[in-house]
DNA sequence: AGGATATTGGAATAAATATTCCATTTAAAC
DNA sequence: GTTTAAATGGAATATTTATTCCAATATCCT
């Protein structure tokens, strides 16, 4: 028996090698199972036979004359097709390793962080709920001034959204803690405003209290963190959860960066709009 | 019996809502299913238990106690996102690309940012010379601290370089004009240490202040920049070039952010790797 | 501390699903 | 046109996988 192929790759080229080979109803199905991949991935037999109008006998037959050792085993190419589609990039980086061959270690590791970053933006725009994002944008505007918390790790995609809300005119302050003055910060939040908080897994303690606070006063709440039951999505209006790249065990911020650019453009935009309506055609530019 | 989450979204909120009346055990299981969908989407539940550390009949109890008629069909939920994620992709990039002005809801809007930025890490580790790289990572290993410089937009990368290193346990300085004492920062370099500088195009005065003070010193530089003709180059030791995504006329940080973990990060291992062949084994692990 | 209640693990059972096998049909060869 | 070989469908069987149920354990309450 001709050992099976080893990945979905090297399966759609030994059926189309083989394709001629086989007897009808396998041309028929071997066809099918390459249109819809998808279905084949997740389906059972049964399924899969009816909506490919054979039987599922055929289908057996079918991968054992590919070489496999019944359906179930190629089937498993199908599935890790699925993941492997997404960015997974296990398999992409040792492709890079390959590609790149004789290259310093250091060139290896930027290569190994682009990457693992791309598949993180790739991901990240079809995993927020663009409902969430709209809730986002009406509390920010409707608020007053954005006072936005993010430390140690997170301090970065708080200063960074201060920044760039800074950039279209929105009122910002960043709760940075400077001179150990939390409190006095917290205290200047107002019914008006809005709290956009920032906070991953070993959920900072100042980043809940800041939360807490501002809840109590009632203020809606934003908040971008790492995971839904982050403790920080109890007092969250709007909660975006993002999947970060983890890389030699650092973790990246390229995902956040993206949302928090996003979240103040959007905002930008919107305020633009409503002011081209109204009085002022204030079109902000650019640095 | 409440009626199931009819999509992955709503089980997740289902989720992180019914959380905290959930068992130990079951609790334990919601994360780890949460933390791993693609796991759950494709594997048996027994295979499942296994990686989730409990037994498989905690997997279906959860499933059942959120409203499901078995853990089947909370299965499907998981696979349907799988599916739904991919096809997704291209199609709405290029839906993206050809509605120029048309639609701007923020979705969209997040779309662009990640393609953009996704485009920009595409491109980045192809334009970095390795030589260069080594030469930085060079300069860093033998400073005895590292000083680093960004104004306005730059500061961000400046601020997440500093926090990098930190991480690394690299002695690192940022100069950040807190208390308007720029000049004071700047005296605080030595002929041990090493300056990395970035800045963008409107070329921050400060930022040139420092290049020439620290070439004045003697210090090694190393720039990050926009352009080959920016008037940081002529102090330079090295310099990096990155090409960084507009949108909206708001110019991002992707590329920046990405190289500035790579050169952190290969500082790291270049410390722990000398460190191994010498006397302390410190191996630094996680954020 | 001691009983009551809820939670958990694991073996027993049920259900779903893949695979085999044989009778029947279709195509090929002479 | 008959014989032979290959291909096919579908019911029977084997296997895998989900689910149930009960005994053991932990947790809560008084």
């Amino acid at each position: 028996m001709t050992q099976p192929p080893q990945s979905y790759r090297e399966l759609e080229t030994l059926i189309s090698a083989e394709y001629d080979t086989l007897s009808k109803r396998l041309q028929q199905t071997a066809r099918f199972i390459l249109d819809h991949p998808q279905e084949v991935a997740l389906a059972t037999v049964a399924k899969i036979a009816e909506q490919a109008d054979v039987t599922p006998s055929t289908l057996i037959r079918l991968a054992n004359s590919l070489g496999f050792n019944g359906f179930s085993e190629m089937q498993q190419l199908f599935r890790s097709r699925l993941v492997n589609e997404l960015p997974n990039y296990t398999e992409r980086i040792s492709a890079v390793r390959s590609a790149t061959g004789e290259t310093p270690d250091s060139t290896q590791l930027l290569w190994e962080f682009a990457d693992a970053n791309r598949a993180v933006l790739e991901q990240l725009p079809g995993r927020i709920d663009p409902e969430a994002l709209e809730k986002a944008l009406d509390i920010f505007e409707q608020a007053q001034s954005i006072h936005v918390m993010g430390a140690r790790r997170s301090f970065m995609v708080a200063s960074y959204m201060t920044y760039a809300l800074a950039h279209v005119d929105k009122p910002a302050l960043l709760i940075s803690g400077l001179g150990g003055m939390y409190g006095e910060q917290l205290r200047a939040m107002s019914q008006h405003d809005a709290l956009l908080t920032i906070s991953y897994s070993p959920y900072a303690e100042e980043s809940q209290k800041a939360c807490e606070d501002a809840h109590q006063r009632g203020l809606p709440i934003v908040v971008i963190t790492d995971s839904t039951l982050s403790p920080l999505a109890r007092f969250a209006d709007v909660v975006f959860v993002v999947n970060e790249a983890e890389v030699k065990s650092f973790r990246g911020l390229t995902a956040s960066f993206c949302l928090t650019q996003t979240l103040a453009i959007g905002l930008g935009v919107r305020q633009n709009k409503s002011s081209e309506r109204g009085l002022s055609p204030d079109i902000r530019k650019d640095p």
